[in-house]
RNA sequence: CGGUGCGUAGCGCAGCCUGGUAGCGCACUAGACUGGGGGUCUAGGGGUCGAAGGUUCGAAUCCUUUCGCACCGACCA
């Protein structure tokens, strides 16, 4: 491809509203355009890049067995009131009205079409395990779309759905996906980890999230340094400490005085914030309140507490409402003397914890020597902290939790029959007897992962594409390109025995000066690159050179073309 | 949804406080020079100052309304 006659409009400037990196380099580089919030429109290089990454999900896709399809974006409402997700979903799905006012959505996601493509088509245990999945755009609209492609409302989605006979059989094919996930990111030389997830709003028993390793990840991981245990913090689990002493001293109300958090309440009284117990309460928005314990130095986890309670919402509860429960506002809660019947939920931590500080919902007093059970009763005990850095393995003993920050472009869900069941899809076992289908979904993110592998590859120059993301793999250019006849055509040698081995060369034929066009590539971050210039074309060589670093090479250009077509097939295999 | 900030040329911004001919840099067009890390010079084109309403002799500037965009948001008890 000449770069005269292709089009990569790059940019000098970032863009004022564009925040994290891969948002800049993509904006810079051409390779998208913002049309609205969150909507893009893919440029002919982004293009490219989406392009190999749908490329390479297709080929793992159909080597573990799935079928490709593809499903419509606009979805009746029918299907989504009959899965109860027209009611649930909220305000991101984006609903509208066709001329004869049928209610319509645009697709945030395919269950209730697969499931009712399923059930019409997939009757028998015969035609089990089934897989389908497309890569199509959905809509989602988002609170707050930002990042670029990273959270955006419009994006293409690699969806799949596996449909079995039972529940063992739908564990197979979920470990089939989370096979093929693992080569997926391998492949697009990624680094990344699998992680416990939590199920959200999707549903089902069992998930992992696959995290592109980035310091701009929204998500917080924690993994093992000995074992292979990693999780969203959001589902890290806590384990119970050892069982402290029993409680020694006295129940006592200690004047402190204008010491609201735990930290001044700990220098205050000369404990470690590990010997305080902080109470949260919190509420469901519809009434139903909730009074949280967790140690002084620990952090309330909302999700497990939402989820151990059942609730669909969970947010604190305004000063009025703890007021109306405890008698005092924030800073000296606890569980003792509460004005009002509450829930009282604590953290394992907690139970083993004895003579601690704890708030006597007075303003400016607080207990010494509380214990649990003894002083006050507690409804629940549960794991509902954060889990961070330096806590110890729930799998190993002796493994410590280190943190991550990361960016989620897959997960995997274990469905069971929550759509199947609602949605009545059935098949006949060998017996002939009617039984519900199990399912599973697993989704990619196209346009995230391009944009994680920008987050994860870049430095001060601009992109640094792997090579299997690349939008070409090497560039020639041409120095002098509209005056020098010679290196004019040898650069279009070049350019045309790689194209002839099959890679994909970008070859800068513009009349611009030479700085201008290195600037160029090394911002749209082409992996390899050749340089044809007059000087050493006239001692017969070539130099050659890698964007992510490495020496520049004076080469013959045969050499040069052997060694980039190495480098491609190496990097993209057999699979190219 | 709450908080904050911003909308002036394709991009990045100044001008607004204190009302009086709409500017700068990059990009773009033409020409010349230049030719190995975003070069120089000359001459150009491009704007309903987000929108609507109001105040005023006069509004990018002041007032009101509205739309759009961006960032921040519970770990504090």
């Amino acid at each position: 491809m000449r770069y005269t006659q292709f089009f990569i409009p790059t940019l000098k400037e970032t863009p004022s509203d564009a925040e994290v990196v891969s948002h800049q380099l993509m904006m810079r580089s051409g390779m998208i355009r913002k049309i609205a919030a969150g909507i893009y429109t893919y440029m002919p290089l982004g293009l490219r890049s989406i392009r190999k990454f749908e490329q390479i999900v297709r080929e793992e896709m159909n080597r573990a067995g799935a079928i490709e399809l593809l499903m419509p974006g606009v979805q009746p409402a029918e299907l989504w009131i009959e899965s109860k997700r027209w009611a649930q979903y909220g305000k991101e799905l984006l609903r509208f009205k066709d001329r004869k006012d049928n209610e319509f959505c645009m697709g945030p996601t395919h269950e209730e079409i697969i499931t009712d493509i399923a059930r019409r088509e997939v009757k028998s245990y015969r035609q089990m395990p089934i897989n389908f999945y497309q890569i199509q755009t959905k809509f989602r609209d988002e609170i707050r779309p930002r990042f670029g492609l990273m959270r955006g409302r419009e994006f293409i989605m690699k969806d799949a759905y596996s449909f079995d006979v039972d529940s063992s059989a739908a564990d197979l094919s979920y470990d089939k996906m989370y096979q093929a996930y693992n080569r997926i990111f391998e492949r697009c030389g990624l680094n990344f980890r699998a992680v416990e997830a939590d199920t959200g709003s999707i549903g089902g028993s069992a998930s992992h999230e696959f995290m592109v390793l980035a310091s701009s990840g929204e998500d917080a991981i924690v993994s093992c340094n000995a074992c292979r245990y990693a999780a969203n913090v959001e589902k890290a689990e806590g384990i119970k400490q050892q069982q402290g002493g029993a409680g020694q001293q006295a129940l006592t109300k200690t004047h402190t005085p204008d010491k609201k958090t735990i930290a001044e309440v700990a220098e205050f009284l000369d404990i470690p914030q590990s010997g305080t117990v902080k109470a949260l309460v919190l509420s469901n928005g519809e009434g139903q309140f909730v009074m949280a314990l967790v140690r002084g130095d620990h952090e309330l986890n909302e999700l497990k507490l939402k989820n151990r309670l059942g609730w669909d919402e969970i947010q604190m509860a305004t000063d009025d409402e703890i007021l109306r429960f405890t008698g005092s506002l924030p800073g000296f809660l606890g569980p003792l003397g509460l004005k009002e019947e509450l829930l009282v939920v604590a953290d394992c931590a907690v139970e083993v914890m004895s003579d601690f500080v704890i708030g006597a919902n007075e303003t400016d007093q607080h207990y010494t020597g509380a214990n649990a059970g003894r002083d006050f009763p507690i409804s629940q005990i549960a794991d509902i902290r954060l889990i961070g850095a330096g806590d110890p393995c729930p799998r190993c003993s002796g493994g410590i939790l280190e943190v991550w920050r990361g960016i989620e472009v897959g997960h995997v869900f274990k469905l069971g029959t929550k759509y199947s069941s609602s949605m009545n899809a059935t098949y006949l076992d060998k017996d002939g007897k009617e039984q519900i289908i199990f399912m599973g979904c697993y989704g990619i993110g196209i346009g995230r992962t391009v944009a994680a592998s920008i987050e994860q590859n870049h430095d001060d120059n601009g992109v640094i594409w792997p090579l299997p993301l690349a939008p070409f793999h090497c560039s020639v250019v041409a120095i002098n390109a509209q005056k020098d006849e010679a290196v004019m055509a040898a650069a279009q040698d070049i350019h045309d025995r790689l194209e002839a081995a099959g890679v994909e060369v970008l070859l800068d034929d513009r009349d611009e000066r030479p700085g201008v066009k290195f600037k160029d590539h090394d911002l749209i971050g082409i992996p390899l690159r050749i340089v044809v210039g007059g000087k050493n074309l006239a001692e017969g060589k070539v130099e050659f050179k890698q964007r992510a670093g490495g020496e520049m090479q004076l080469l013959v250009p045969e050499q040069a073309i052997e060694t980039v077509i190495a480098q491609v097939k190496a990097a993209c295999g057999g699979n190219r």
